[in-house]
DNA sequence: GTGACCAAGTGATTGCGGTCACATCATTTT
DNA sequence: AAAATGATGTGACCGCAATCACTTGGTCAC
């Protein structure tokens, strides 16, 4: 089960030439984590840049007092760290795996040689930071204009789109998320999550299984993120 | 006072070949807009890159009921409406002119091409979007884990050592912004970030003079900012 | 000057949602 | 099975800041 550790595994060089790759898996390192094992900390001086090839990561902020939020989950193929590695500033945010996961690290002055030196690869790196620009957009947008149940909704919403449908066309999320993720990811609370939960669940715009999450209602759920506030 | 219209004033083309500056000179657009002009709408559809040339423009988001989301000011040399070029996608925000200013447009075509090939230019374009990352991913920080008031505090902390400082060695903040203006790069209300300055007035952290703010007491500001929530 | 207009200051009110405090339920561990 | 651990569900409380409603002050046009 465990990929080959070649760059040919990194989405992002996929259509390098072989001399690039017989570079490339020269100067990669490949390492594995466990779930919920640290790969960036808060202080890390490194300015390396990481490729994740099976399993899961997620990119955390931490405030002062401690308090989490999660700004993006990555999943094989694709990377993490390109910040730094660009700008060679301190790392922004902290990464842990989410799960037991595979990943292949860069120094910064190789993957600015093959990311500079490659259109198409330069381009794909520019189109990664440009969903990431997008993303954090919409979020300072939901965080600005949206209440904490809303913006609960929404993510709830976003979690039914990525989701596959049962039998009958309904999303099925799974496996259901736990409340502090969900907080974590909308900067809210733990209640307030279960509070909202709760309520749609009562309105049986979602139902709760053993281990998923049917979304009834979608277009009711829809309509209560447009809501109210400005 | 007019900047030549050629690429040579454009700072991410400064270091190109003669020839990549002639094909650019005949791709370019120059423009002028008065200050308050919209450049770029909400459902337009284009998708050229600007670049400033002379004066500031506004990068705005808008929520459903018409609340204004300062994202960024953008100065002459910078650029914007790169992320459409990019991904092909829809433009995301609104740019007004915040002075009178000239700019100058590219098609995405041009912009990719002169983007991608030339492993500076590749460089550049890379470090501007991480910028935008890193701030983006501070503000969602803020808005996650401080109340209106220290986000304010923040702004004017921001402001300040943006500023130059006056014959006492203390920042001086000139022109003061509109009120308005600072609520909406922080997400409140006119009234929170009127009642906050009359606070730090009374505190005698700041004081307003006729047309510029001093900032009496940084430490104290600094403070202030770290202070409580979680 | 006198309006007109916009920015700024401030009080009063109110509701959202964070916090605390438990109770329940589910899963593992031993 | 009992105990431990962690995820959930909910009630009570209450503080921050959004909203509403003015007043005051500054600047411009004419």
């Amino acid at each position: 089960m465990a990929a080959k550790q070649s760059a040919t595994n990194i989405a992002l060089f996929r259509n390098l030439p072989q001399s690039s790759l017989d570079t490339l898996n020269r100067a990669l390192i490949w390492r594995k984590f466990r779930s919920g094992d640290e790969i960036i900390g808060r202080q890390s001086e490194t300015r390396d840049v990481f490729f994740v090839v099976e399993g899961c990561v997620r990119v955390v902020l931490y405030s002062v007092l401690g308090r989490e939020i999660t700004l993006d989950d990555i999943v094989a193929g694709g990377y993490f760290g390109e910040l730094a590695a660009i700008d060679g500033e301190p790392r922004s945010a902290c990464v842990m795996a989410a799960e037991n996961t595979v990943v292949a690290s860069l120094s910064a002055d190789s993957f600015r040689t093959v990311a500079t030196e490659n259109p198409d690869v330069a381009f794909a790196v520019m189109q990664r930071l440009a969903t990431v620009v997008r993303t954090a957009s919409g979020r300072i947008l939901d965080l600005s204009t949206l209440g904490a149940n809303n913006r609960v909704h929404g993510e709830i919403l976003r979690l039914a789109r990525l989701s596959d449908c049962d039998d009958s066309g309904k999303p099925m999320i799974k496996p259901i998320p736990v409340h502090g993720d969900i907080a974590s990811r909308v900067s809210t609370t733990r209640e307030t999550v279960a509070r909202v939960m709760s309520e749609l669940a009562r309105q049986n715009i979602v139902q709760r299984e053993k281990n998923h999450l049917l979304v009834l209602d979608m277009p009711q759920l829809e309509a209560m993120v447009e809501d109210v506030r400005g």
